[in-house]
RNA sequence: GGUGGGUUGCCCGAGUGGCCAAUGGGAGCGGACUGUAAAUCCGCCGGCUUAGCCUUCAGUGGUUCAAAUCCACUACCCACCA
């Protein structure tokens, strides 16, 4: 069990790194086992970078271990300083609490909390809040050497770069201690993590072997790395978020969709739940029939399924496929276009008005950020109405361009649709 | 504390009185090709009431017909010396 469970991470590419491997595979055979994945409050909501680590922790829930998922309501208020070149702005308390909420609501979805291997919720707060300094500093800080502190990567890279502030060199201390805090409670063993938290999972492993004297693991997941060298899960307006209200159903599934070729192999591996065998068949149509993008297609289908729920992940599809149209988008029923557009940020115009000329409503639209960049990609030829092509820049539409005479349909590129609506 | 150097558009970085909305590279955007991909090629890349006008080169004030470029002060950064 825990071997063919090692295995399959390998063959995906998950695993950066372990603590001895024939040990892991050890614990993870002894019955009851289970494992820890935290999270820092940094904001409202998880992003798609941190879904990467969450999956491996779903998939060690499925092949039965019992997974801890910890949301950082302490560690959230110092600031991790792993794979950052500079110290972060420390957030409000209350603000860090609201998050702590949200993101716990967001792991709550992910995990199963029934069943003999239900998922615990914890928060670190709740054991570091009591804890005096006095306290922490002769029980748990007496266990760490500075020397060893300062060489982990997070610490000295910062060295290198403008210091280090003692509130972030403390950080490795304190989930060094929520290591030691779950092993207590619930005699958890396994911390996961992003290849970045390495340093710090081993500081608790550490920590473990000093104050219990018992062994406890760590495995790490490589951080994404795309072909074209930039960081995963950002684009040009930001992170893609988990939640749909911050990155909309139809937005992730365009995302997934629209990665590069070269990255789409290893995101399946990453994300998908699908068994090798019908991974290779995608893999397999990816070389011999790119242009199908069948892989990507399901990679985007499973992701938005498994985040927003099949009736989203179906919607957003259609939708996708009939604004991006093989079809005549004028054929399009009322019911199949109004949920179509549903799917895309909105312009709204009041009934009555008149329609602005196309300039300004390119601009209103929101896809470019003024109006000489509006008359820009107009004269370039990427503004598109309804699908066509408008190079005019003393066009206006007309009613008869309404598309069941409330609805246009705006593009500025290839992919960028945003749908106006006359309403009352 | 002393002396010297620097602060330019999203980023890097040229420009040392007019020809500067400002060279070049990167990022970004559009087009062509294709597959809502990559690579490549072409174009764009401060704003506006767009053949013209307006606002930018750390900030403030000054010199000049004319300043990103000269002067003064302020703020921040860097280097060498103590």
């Amino acid at each position: 069990m825990s071997k063919a469970l090692l295995d399959d991470l390998t063959w995906r590419g998950s695993i950066a790194q372990s603590t001895d491997r024939a040990e892991l595979e050890k614990y993870l055979s002894s019955p009851g086992a289970s494992l820890y994945l935290g999270f820092d409050p940094t904001a409202p909501s998880l992003h798609i970078g941190n879904l990467v680590a969450l999956t491996l922790l779903r998939r060690f829930q499925l092949a039965g271990y019992k997974p801890i998922a910890l949301v950082g309501g302490a560690t959230g208020l110092v600031g991790d300083p792993s794979g950052r070149s500079a110290e972060r702005s420390l957030n409000e308390a209350d603000l860090v609490a609201d998050w702590v909420d949200q993101i716990r609501k967001q792991l709550e979805g992910f995990l199963d909390f029934t069943g003999k291997n239900a998922a615990i919720m914890a928060n670190n707060l709740d054991w570091t809040a009591p804890v005096s300094a006095i306290e922490f500093l002769r029980d748990i800080g007496k266990h760490f050497s500075v020397n060893q502190m300062l060489a982990k990567d997070s610490v000295a890279s910062r060295l290198e770069s403008g210091g280090i502030s003692y509130t972030e060199f403390s950080y490795q201390v304190m989930q060094a201690f929520d290591y030691l805090e779950l092993f207590r409670r619930h005699n958890c063993a396994l911390q996961i993590g992003g290849s970045d938290q390495w340093g710090n999972i081993v500081a608790g492993v550490d920590l473990i072997r000093r104050v219990e004297a018992k062994s406890a693991h760590a495995l790490t997941i490589p951080l994404l790395a795309k072909a074209d060298g930039t960081k995963f899960g950002k684009t040009a307006e930001g992170a893609i978020w988990l939640d749909p209200t911050m990155t909309s159903a139809y937005a992730l599934f365009q995302f997934f969709l629209n990665s590069d070729d070269r990255d789409v192999e290893q995101l399946l591996k990453t994300f998908s739940f699908k068994s090798r065998s019908e991974l290779e068949a995608l893999f397999e149509s990816l070389k011999t029939n790119p242009g199908a993008r069948e892989a990507h297609r399901e990679l985007a289908r499973e992701v938005t399924t498994l985040l927003h729920g099949a009736d989203q992940a179906q919607k957003v599809e259609v939708a996708a496929k009939a604004l991006f149209g093989q079809g005549e988008i004028r054929d399009l029923d009322i019911e199949t276009l109004k949920s179509s557009l549903a799917e895309l940020p909105k312009t709204r115009i009041k009934k009555g008005e008149e329609i602005p000329s196309w300039v300004d409503l390119v601009t209103s639209s929101g896809v470019v950020e003024s109006k000489s960049a509006a008359r820009r990609v107009i004269k370039e030829g990427g503004a598109y109405l309804n699908n066509e092509k408008i190079t005019g820049e003393d066009f206006t539409p007309k009613s008869s361009d309404l598309l069941h005479g409330q609805f246009l349909l705006l593009r500025k590129g290839k992919r960028d649709l945003v749908a106006v609506e006359i309403t009352d």
